[in-house]
DNA sequence: CTATTACGCTACTCCTCAGTAGCGTAATAG
DNA sequence: CTATTACGCTACTGAGGAGTAGCGTAATAG
């Protein structure tokens, strides 16, 4: 019944099909589209019809590569890809830079977008359980896993001392979680001043070992 | 014409209408089943068909109160009213006990639903501009605003050294963010574990001024 | 009892949106 | 040129869900 997922893999390299070929560089517009379009609605007020729209391209070419509207964004959520900061870790010589180094990171077109895009993500984890999981391992999991292995260098470092270690899978979550809540409570973008805070009045100083245990215990 | 918002505050209280009265406990039992579906799927997968079935009331039965569902969910979000800590500060004679006390709350039926309806409304936000701000100024700001005032105080008591003062409003976010980050991308539950290493691992760390050089005591 | 008003129920209207059919046209291969 | 395949467009189907109409019944007042 042909549709969907075009031929691509199936295709030997040396043969061409007859015919009018694919576009592929429409697929990109469409899945940015897609993207843009869910930094701005929740998931189910995401029409296919607004994704044509954006994207410049016929509804009926989109279900052409995708089955579903879950296809599709499933389709856009693999193209993200994983943050480059995966492959490559930042390595600027001390904890802070490197923080600040993920947090610049111009993936997914920089701090601003990215943060909208995570926060649409989280909404449409909600509407589809199948998105869910898609959205943990790809996106949620990956970039969280950044800031850890950031925490442990510092540690093999020598820069924060060894007894910091089980803090650093709750203080990886650290930065995602407060930019998340912030854009997701108040009106207002989130700023590069807010991550500074973040970083030295709650990151880094939650690293420095307890100097009087005396004044929490009760 | 008649239909939503009964007489109620028109009505004087000596007064007494004919006819069947108004079933006010009703009211309770939909604005409940609202908030519960709330937290199990996103605003717009919530039908009224949904509500009244879970509520046991005829679905035209609260199209009588409330006009549209925003209205509904707008005032389930009113019937939430504030956390019982805004009028009452708990007062453990630490700061640490402070924290423990606004976390084991009743209020919404304890953390584990409560975080659930954070979760819900949050996704609700961002479905309904309108929504949104009853959110962020019914629910969130003042919940934030009692962890702010318990650090607050903390300082004025003289646990904490005045020059954190300039921390506090970021770290008022801190449990909150931490949680909601922890329902929204995880599928587990969040323990009170998870809510004791927030507080031991990060917050109040983060509260002891750095003594880099100087050696520890303990 | 009668009058009044709320409730439950069934059935409806209307609209949005996912997904499809079919046709004319554009782009390739040979 | 012909054959083939993708694209854009208009129009459609079908389902789900917000909101309504109308009727029979339940609960109050007098």
């Amino acid at each position: 019944m042909a549709g969907h997922s075009p031929p691509a893999d199936t295709l030997k390299s040396g043969e061409r099909q007859a015919g009018r070929p694919y576009d592929r560089s429409g697929d990109g517009m469409i899945l940015a589209a897609t993207l843009d379009l869910l930094t701005e609605r929740s998931y189910d007020r995401v029409t296919l019809d607004d994704v044509a729209a954006r994207a410049g391209k016929a509804k009926t070419t989109i279900y052409r590569r995708w089955a579903t509207k879950d296809d599709l964004v499933l389709a856009a959520i693999h193209s993200i890809g994983q943050p480059p900061e995966v492959a490559d870790l930042p390595d600027e010589g001390t904890l802070r830079a490197d923080l600040l180094a993920v947090i610049d990171s111009p993936w997914l077109g920089g701090p601003a977008r990215r943060i909208l895009i995570f926060a649409g993500l989280t909404s449409a984890a909600r509407s589809s359980a199948g998105l869910a999981d898609a959205i943990r391992l790809q996106v949620t999991e990956p970039y969280v896993d950044v800031y850890r292995r950031i925490l442990e260098r510092a540690i093999d470092r020598g820069e924060v001392p060894e007894q910091m270690a089980t803090r650093v899978p709750i203080l990886a979550d650290i930065i995602p979680a407060m930019s998340s809540h912030r854009v997701s409570t108040t009106s207002e973008h989130v700023h590069r001043d807010f991550y500074i805070a973040v970083i030295d009045d709650v990151l880094l100083p939650a690293l420095v070992p307890k100097v009087t245990s005396s004044s929490e215990e009760a």
